[in-house]
DNA sequence: CTGAAAGCGCTTACAG
DNA sequence: CTGAAAGCGCTTACAG
């Protein structure tokens, strides 16, 4: 029975007010629940009453002028287009805001950006009177964050600022790296080669290092066993045809267009996946791992968890802006969940320790 | 020389004023270049001066409450996450807005969605006072709108509404299968099998129906030349595979990931692609067609001017609303451009006619 | 328990 | 050419 009307002007506290017999201020109590004011749960009702029948919704612009907080937070992203599911970042951000009843507006960077772009896209957001702001980076490792993103509350996805001053939420690519190979040496593979990229980013710095630290604790030799290549299929292609030449029983690549690279090299050799050898990517990537025969174990990135954490941490921040709290700035670092599919087998014949 | 000073309290309209020695009237006008308002050269440089020394920036929500118009538009869009490269979407919309100056805030929903899921959502927009609301979706033909979306002007992406009053934009996936065809056919092709898909959804029959168009207008026969299956991988392969029986000298897949299986049942028949078989996607879906040896000829999908298509209309609607001239609202149908890169070739042997 | 008044930061008739 | 005043729709001390 809820207004099926096609109401022509929408209705404001004062029409509210007025349907109540109160005045605008009582109606702002009631639907607020302001503490320490005590309505009395008759006139409450009325009140509740009236509202619903005009079907009114306080005007967030009207109500943030007021009360200086829009409730609005901003996430500025680097190149959402190009990054491998960086629409993830998005989601976990939008539904985090939904939850915590934020509105979140986005604006996109450009890649390798003029940080006086990057300022004047963070300037759109202080003009509006974000509550906070997110800034998510890929590629890279530790930034200079653009000087205007210190006026509000920030957060910082995929990157560290070099000050240390913001809240910031990376992936451990390390530590999935190192379960790949941990995982591969339960089932029993002990020459594990890895298809490195041979590009400048943190997250091949990371990988590899994981790799080395599961091989390490192991007590494996990479002796021989890492073979640099360009970060995508024809990349990996190559890298495996010069890591077979090292008989490993499982190659673990930088990335699952490498690993795609992988399948077509092993194809070529008349080497079955993974019964002749197992194959690991990164990324989870979709379409691709579901997409390759077998289906390709991978590791994901947590970019829906980033997302969201991002925008928890600022919400919390900005609640602790408020009440003078200052909250310290740890970087959080998510896990890289293995994701196992059907491309790891246990080697086909013992290889010698 | 800007401030590089960290101001502590950002400066008002009044601040300017006070700075300048005139009334904030005059800094109105002045910053905003009102029309039919004459302030002399001499006071407007005062004020700009003033405005630049303390670098004022007008709050747009208070602008907004002013104004009764809040400068944003939402985007609702349908399960981004799962979408290939909707992110474009989201890209074309934003980057749009901006050379607007309208910001963009986003709001995802669940797939299949509870219909008073979205109208929540969207009234999530309202509440903020969006002048304008995108609600973009993917699967579908033509929605019935929720009911709250017509209280603002609207857009949708990718879905005609019912009523037919929503300015709306689709992909023209038809005309882009048949451009395949017709590709295939300049090339020598005759006999083009295609993996079509059993999904229900819009842009199975538009596809099918593409080919079938091309494949009219050259005079071909379509005789046990069209195979269903799944849409993913494994489906393509096992259409391709049943394909293969009738001899085609090419195989156009339903989508990119189909086209991914054919290549592996072309592998397994000993066939090389392209010169023993060409074959086509669509989709564009990155990375795959990058990553397949040979890389691989696709139709994409034009999701960024989809994005900014509707950010413009909406834009004008509104614009048009102001000026009291509602905008008629035909659908736009955008060109679906053929990716070429290395899957096709000329057919090996002449086909017999 | 309830309300009158001020004010958030702008813009906009209107007057001079 | 310039400014005083009202008002957008709320919230919030403060008073009663």
């Amino acid at each position: 029975m809820t207004g099926s009307r096609v109401s022509e002007k929408t209705s404001g506290i004062r029409d509210v007010a007025a349907l109540a017999g109160v005045s605008p201020t009582t109606v702002s109590h009631v639907l607020n629940q302001t503490p320490h004011t005590r309505v009395s749960e008759e006139t409450a009702a009325r009140v509740r009453a009236a509202a619903e029948e005009l079907g009114y919704r306080p005007n967030r612009l009207a109500r943030g002028l007021r009360t200086q907080a829009s409730d609005m937070i901003g996430l500025l992203t680097e190149e959402i287009a190009t990054t491998p599911h960086a629409g993830r970042i998005i989601l976990g951000a939008q539904e985090e805001a939904s939850r915590r009843n934020l509105t979140l507006a986005i604006i996109n960077s450009e890649l390798h950006p003029d940080p006086e772009m990057d300022e004047s896209q963070i300037q759109a957001f202080l003009d509006r009177q974000a509550d906070g702001i997110i800034y998510a980076t890929v590629y890279h490792d530790v930034i200079e964050a653009p000087e205007n993103l210190l006026m509000r509350p920030a957060a910082l996805i995929g990157a560290r600022d070099t000050a240390g001053s913001i809240p910031a939420v990376l992936p451990d690519e390390r530590g999935g790296a190192a379960s790949v190979v941990d995982m591969l040496v339960a089932r029993g593979h002990r020459r594990i080669g890895f298809a490195a990229s041979a590009d400048d980013v943190p997250a091949t710095r990371g990988r590899l290092q994981g790799y080395l630290d599961g091989m390490a604790r192991a007590g494996l030799s990479t002796d021989g066993l890492i073979v640099e290549g360009g970060s995508d299929a024809r990349g990996g292609y190559r890298a495996t045809l010069a890591l077979l030449e090292r008989e490993p029983t499982a190659v673990f690549c930088y990335n699952d267009r490498m690993a795609m690279g992988a399948y077509r090299a092993a194809a070529d050799r008349g080497l079955q996946i993974p019964s002749d050898l197992s194959v690991v990517g990164f990324d989870d990537q979709a379409p691709l791992p579901e997409s390759l025969f077998p289906a390709l174990t991978t590791v994901a990135l947590p970019h829906y968890e980033m997302g969201a954490w991002a925008v928890a941490a600022l919400a919390d921040l900005i609640q602790g802006t408020r009440d003078g709290q200052p909250r310290a700035a740890d970087p959080e670092v998510l896990e890289c969940p293995l994701i196992e599919r059907d491309s790891v087998a246990p080697p086909r014949r013992r290889a010698a320790a």
